[in-house]
DNA sequence: TCCTTATTAGTACGAGTGTACTCATAAAAT
DNA sequence: ATTTTATGAGTACACTCGTACTAATAAGGA
């Protein structure tokens, strides 16, 4: 019957387009027209995939979930130096980690002030949230995590530092030299095997 | 001879208006009507104290760290008592921190996009650094820094806990519960005592 | 009182915004 | 070949934006 569309396919096009709009030029490039035009669609078929702004934005937050999670699934490690990768996903260690850091803080900054986004970065944050306790865990199981520390409040302060640490990397230039974090984030895990 | 105006206390009332809109409506109710709105005075006379919208943002930063600068310096206290305070002024614990920090997120995020404002967001960010190195050469000679740690090394993964610590306080709720924050804090500086 | 200045209200311009249409075209399934 | 659908390009509306004016008012020093 009806010319077919993989519906899918072009929403995380245009999701994909969104995300390097949002790198590029900010929140305030994320318009209806600019990310067409990244996306080399018309905005009427834009329109057509997402409704709303607010579905846009949605969608582009899922994505970036979507992205992370798929790569951390991917991992074919085990204990230490899976933890190591794991949380290596988090940093924006090259351009397409820095895309969707720099995206999720944007969209992620909007949602402090817009509430129907809301729902959806927490979702996100709360995906980091788990990462960081399987990351514990992991640790634990491979015998790397002392017996003596608090996982929970371990995986609450792994988190912040991740965070951090993320911030820092988004601040210090296009795309930041890699060691500092590297080593940083490495020499904390040494600390949690100890005492 | 002319009606004389005390143009600082007039700049600094409006960025202060600035920080309650970036708060209530995010950066995109930072507008030349909007400040002007909240601040109670004519379009025309913000126009005045600001020639355009980035010298206005570049000013808000600026405030921001002056208020902690301030408040920081102001602080009676010595030793750990003192860390701890000093470092309490860079969480969202009250609503004026939280307003700052609000504010400062949004600036800081917006000046990943916007090269004009970069310095003045560095500027800042290096003013949180330098004062997280203070805080460990202060538990240095009061003693509650362990000989076997690396200073350097210590203020980094500090200022990085800060800011994770800062943002998460952010995104869970509008006054967030503060005892969380503090013992994460409290827990990591015993640590730095320790071997 | 006069003179200088700041503030105010108002208007205007060009641009960009989200959203909502129309209409012709291209493509796929029947 | 016909029918069904998504796309593309374009237009439109009502907004808001930053910026730049004008003219009238208010206030304080000489």
């Amino acid at each position: 019957m009806p010319r077919r569309i993989d519906a899918e396919a072009r929403t995380e096009a245009i999701a994909e387009a969104s995300l390097r709009v949002l790198e590029r030029d900010g929140l305030a490039g994320l318009s209806v027209r600019g990310v067409a035009a990244e996306a080399g669609i018309a905005a009427a078929s834009l329109r057509r995939a997402f409704a709303t702004q607010h579905a846009l934005r949605e969608y582009c937050l899922q994505l970036i979930e979507d992205r992370v999670t798929a790569r951390v699934a991917a991992l074919e490690l085990t204990g230490r130096a899976l933890v190591d990768e794991l949380l290596l996903q988090l940093l924006p260690l090259d351009k397409e980690r820095r895309m969707e850091l720099v995206a999720q803080v944007q969209l992620g900054v909007l949602s402090l002030t817009d509430s129907e986004l809301r729902p959806a970065a927490i979702r996100l944050s709360d995906a980091v949230d788990r990462a960081c306790g399987a990351a514990i865990q992991i640790l634990t199981e491979a015998g790397q995590f002392s017996r003596g520390r608090d996982p929970q409040y371990e995986a609450q302060r792994l988190r912040a530092l991740l965070d951090g640490i993320a911030m820092h990397g988004l601040w210090s230039g296009e795309l930041p030299d890699a060691s500092p974090m590297l080593s940083m984030l490495a020499r904390h895990l040494d600390e949690l095997a100890g005492p």
